[in-house]
DNA sequence: GACATATAATTAGTGAGCTAATCAAATTCA
DNA sequence: TGAATTTGATTAGCTCACTAATTATATGTC
């Protein structure tokens, strides 16, 4: 087993983690919690409604998870919920007039930390770490369902 | 804001909560949860007592968070706190004779797995995204605290 | 030696994720 | 059409992370 591999483990853990932490700090003045601001980025960077389904997918998280997010954001009326006219089970997730100020100040600290971040990289050498990403991304579906 | 910065943070969200998930599955038969056998596998690898204090930071959580993961492993007879001889409000934690081969059997797994999903990886690109992920955890230590 | 500060572990309380189960609507199919 | 299956949102209950505050011991300073 290559030492590469177990620096690689390491750095996933961390480097994540450590970025996530860094912007909400940056977006605690703002008055979200971790997991609010990614609801509204989301929505903000998607620029239209999205089913809660879709919106979940997008932030990363589970659609039950998503429900108590929502109705606290909707509770402060950032999100409204609408249905949806082709599917009446479904619904679709606005930000409000006031949220879309917000959602773009939101974007802007989210893409200003980012730059941070990632501005002194090699432009080829990051291409080579998203290929290695992807790889493993990919190998990962594998993994989980050898049989499907 | 090029869009390989947008991808590379996607993947970093994604990667490694895929890692993961992926791992929790096959550990599962075990019985242990997401976050206990984190702590079989540092102590594992450590080979030796740690201190609390160095355990959580190899684990990468904060010291209290690891108190309740050791009350439930110490209450299921995985791991004894020792208290430590030259500090008496430190404790060391070890692993008992079950959980030394049970944790044997868990760095097997966690090892299979690893090198499922980046056995398949060219080298040099894998060094090249480990130099990037190390140039981007540097960056996010700058960040934290520019007037230290 | 006494006092202030720092450090290791802990407790309490909160936020946020997950899975499993439920309900309603949509879709599939005999 | 009617019955079975699937799908979108929800609720309930669990796990696990965090921060802030507490307790006991160490360390540093006058």
């Amino acid at each position: 087993m290559p030492q590469s591999h177990q620096e690689l483990a390491e750095l996933l853990g961390a480097v994540p983690k450590a970025w996530r932490a860094l912007l909400d700090q940056r977006l605690r003045p703002y008055g979200f919690s971790q997991a609010t601001w990614q609801v509204l980025l989301k929505l903000g960077r998607a620029g239209e409604p999205l089913l809660q389904n879709e919106l979940a997918a997008r932030v990363g998280i589970e659609p039950a998870s998503l429900v108590r997010l929502l109705d606290v954001l909707q509770a402060d009326g950032w999100i409204t919920r609408q249905q949806d006219e082709q599917d009446r089970r479904a619904k679709r997730v606005l930000l409000t007039a006031k949220a879309s100020q917000v959602s773009g100040e939101l974007l802007q600290v989210a893409d200003a930390l980012k730059a941070e971040l990632l501005g002194g990289l090699d432009e080829a050498e990051l291409q080579t770490c998203i290929k290695v990403l992807a790889q493993i991304r990919h190998a990962a579906e594998q993994a989980q369902e050898p049989g499907a």
